[in-house]
DNA sequence: CGCTCGGTTGAGTTCATTCAAGGAGCGTGG
DNA sequence: CCACGCTCCTTGAATGAACTCAACCGAGCG
C-alpha cells in the first residue's frame, strides 16, 4: 500500500452532512463507501460530462466548482446552474441512459464517481440511501422552479440580487463568508445563468456599488447591506 | 361489491405505456397496481395540492390537464408547467415532505394517488419500478432545462412556436391530431409559463395566424405550417 | 338583456440589448 | 523587467422588443 495513500471514503468525509445528509448508523454509513468507486480530477475548464455521453455515474463535488449548459442546435448557450462541493451533478442522464448537459470546471475540481447502477444497487438495501437519492433529485426540482420562477418573473436587479444571495447563501452553508466571496465564473456565465447579457450584469453590479450594497473588485465581491440585497428580490409585502 | 365497480389498476389501464412504461412482467405488473390507493377527482379550477401542504403521495394524472405554479410573497405567480393524462406530479414534495407548489386543474381530472412511501417500498422490491422512479424525476429535471433554455435565451415568438410544438406533440403522443388542438389554459397562462404577459402571447398568435402557420379560433388552434414553427424555434443552423 | 371574463389591438414607454470604444489584469516571452 | 496580446470587464449611446395602459370586442351565463 502506498504510504501516502488516503483512506477517502464517504464515513469520514467531511461534507458527509452536504452530499449524504441522512440519519445512518455506522454500518450503513460503511455500505454507503461501497457507492463512490473512485475520485477523479477534473481541470479548470475540462468538461467533466458532455451532452449526448452515455450516462453511467453521478458526481459528488469534493472540492471546485462546475457549471452545467444546455445548448441549442444553432448555437445557444443556457448555463443552467452553478454547483460546489457537496453537490451531485449528472443526475440529468437518468431518463435517457445519456447526458443531456455539458459540466464544466471553472476551477480544478475532484469528484466522488458513483456508478448509478451500484447506487440503485445499494439504495434498494439501504432505506435511507433510497430516500436520500430521491430528496436529491426532488431539490434539484424545486431549485429549477425558483429559477423559472426568476427567469420568468424578475426584472434584471432582481434576478443579480437573487443569485448573490443564493450562491453567499450555499458558500456559508460550506463554511465560507456570509458577505465575501469569490465568483469562480465570468460576467457572460451570469447572465447565460440569468438570461441577461454579459453587460447588464456589469451594470446592474456597478448600481448596485453605487448604492453601497456590495463591494466589487474584480471577481471578488463582498455584501455591504444584504437587507437591501433581500429588499431588492422581494419587494415589499403588503400586510 | 357494487355492481358497477370496475376493477382500476395499473395492469389494465391504458395509459399504462405512457405512465409506467417499462418492461415488466405480470407478475410485476400486478404489485404495482398495490401502488395506487385510491382515485380522486378534481374539479375544474380547484388544486390538487397546494405549496406548504403536507406531501404524502405522488399523482398521476388519468384525465384531464393542470397546471403547477410556484409564487414568490409578493404575489408573483410562474407557472412551472402544464401536465395531462399519463404525466406524475407531486414530485416537488420529496425533499421538504410539504409541497413547494400549487396543481390546480384547468379542466375536470382525475387522478390515481400513490403514497411515496409506499411507492419507495415496492421500488425496492420491483427493480423496475424502482429505476423508472428514478427516470420519471429525471425526466423532469431535463424538462425544466429545456424551460431555462427557452426562459433565458429565446424571443417570444420563438417562445410561443416551442410551446405550440410541445404541446401539440405531447398531445399526439396520445393519440390526438398532430395539427389540432384545445388550449385548456389562457392567455394570462401560457404567458406565465412563457415570461411573457398575455398581450404578447395573443399579438404572437395573431401574428403567427397573418403568416398563415397556424389557425386560431377562441381556444382551438390548428398548426398550418408545421415546419414554419419549427424553423421559428430552430433558426437555420450553419453547416 | 346586461354582466363578466377572456381576448385583441393600438399607442406610448421602458428596460434590456446591441454596438462600440476603451481599460484593467494576467500570463508569456523577449 | 517590461512589452505584448489576450481575456474579461466597464461604460456610453442608440436601438428595439416587450411591457403598460387603455379601449374595445365577443362569448358565455345568470
Amino acid at each position: 500500500m502506498h504510504p501516502h495513500t488516503i483512506k477517502v471514503a464517504c464515513s469520514n468525509c467531511n461534507l458527509r452532512e452536504l452530499c449524504m445528509p441522512m440519519q445512518l448508523d455506522q454500518q450503513a454509513l460503511e455500505r454507503i463507501d461501497e457507492v463512490v468507486a473512485t475520485r477523479k480530477s477534473v481541470k479548470r475548464g475540462a468538461t467533466l460530462f458532455r451532452s449526448g455521453e452515455k450516462f453511467t455515474s453521478l458526481y459528488a463535488i469534493r472540492t471546485g466548482f462546475f457549471k452545467t449548459l444546455v445548448a441549442t442546435d444553432d448555437g445557444r448557450e443556457q448555463v443552467t446552474g452553478f454547483q460546489m462541493a457537496g453537490e451531485i451533478i449528472g443526475l440529468d442522464g437518468i431518463v435517457n441512459d445519456k447526458h443531456s448537459c455539458d459540466a464544466v470546471a471553472l476551477e480544478d475540481a475532484e469528484v466522488c464517481v458513483m456508478p448509478f447502477d451500484r447506487l440503485e444497487e445499494l439504495s434498494r438495501e439501504v432505506n435511507a440511501l433510497q430516500n436520500h437519492v430521491h430528496k436529491i433529485m426532488s431539490r434539484e426540482i424545486v431549485r429549477e422552479h425558483g429559477v423559472m420562477l426568476l427567469l420568468g418573473s424578475m426584472r434584471a436587479e432582481e434576478r443579480v440580487a437573487a443569485f448573490l444571495l443564493n450562491l453567499v447563501k450555499r458558500l456559508h452553508a460550506r463554511g465560507f463568508s456570509r458577505s465575501e466571496l469569490v465568483l469562480r465564473m465570468t460576467r457572460e456565465e451570469i447572465g447565460s445563468y440569468l438570461g441577461l447579457k454579459l453587460e447588464t450584469v456589469s451594470r446592474t453590479f456597478s448600481k448596485f456599488v453605487e448604492e453601497g450594497i456590495v463591494e466589487v473588485k474584480q471577481r471578488h465581491l463582498r455584501i455591504v447591506d444584504a437587507d437591501a440585497l433581500q429588499r431588492i428580490v422581494n419587494p415589499q409585502v403588503c400586510h
